[in-house]
DNA sequence: CAGTCATATCGACGAGCGTCAATATATGCG
DNA sequence: CGCATATATTGACGCTCGTCGATATGACTG
């Protein structure tokens, strides 16, 4: 939680919250969200009723090449946001909600 | 809120739930935060005990040149996250908590 | 084992972005 | 007005990233 006294134009305030290394992991994080296809693949996993999807599911409702699609599920994976399964030939993923509330959370500054 | 059936490899789901443009425009908004130096700017202002910040007390606290300080204060702002106010010859910032809520309420699927 | 299907990897291309130095604009002061 | 200070704009550079076609890996099937 370091705090800094800083002197400005008008009076000396408090500040910084987040350090340098905290902002990188965050902005890394949210990095992973801003992606219009990565946002909508997590979109159609957590909306699927039995709460996972095959990948072979999801190129098509995406729009975009397998290649594509498959690079953007692997990014999603491995930022935590998606849990990965194989079952024989096919992979499932599945949302990890406490990933997701760990973003959601960075934004309680309101 | 369009649903439609699609075939899959086992059964078929219902799925979509954000389409491409609503995608296009969350993307957008979390690239914003996609950024180190944007996240410190927000959370600098966000702990300053007045609520609000002028620019020339964020350059030295986030180690980059005024031009990129100026740079990501236009960018916050023009997404909402950051009202700007001038006052005489200084430029202050203020969080616009609401903006934010809507993105913390995009993270609402876990 | 050969073939098929699902997924992953590779290599390349183009677009976008963060950054800076230099400069411009603008506001206040004497 | 002329100078100092705060902020914005411009132009350029390097790097990252999303995308694709081609291809490789891997798993089941007959």
């Amino acid at each position: 939680m370091d705090v800094k006294v800083i002197q400005n134009c008008c009076e000396p305030v408090l500040v910084e919250t987040i350090n340098a290394s905290e902002a990188d992991e965050l902005a890394a994080a949210f990095k992973v969200l801003a992606d219009p296809t990565r946002l909508r693949l997590l979109s159609l996993i957590a909306n699927s009723p039995s709460g996972e999807a095959c990948a072979c599911d999801l190129v098509d409702p995406v729009g975009k090449s397998q290649p594509t699609v498959s690079h953007h599920l692997s990014i999603l994976a491995d930022a935590g946001l998606l849990a990965r399964e194989q079952r024989g030939k096919w992979v499932f993923f599945t949302l990890v909600p406490e990933r997701v509330a760990v973003l959601r959370d960075a934004l309680a500054m309101g």
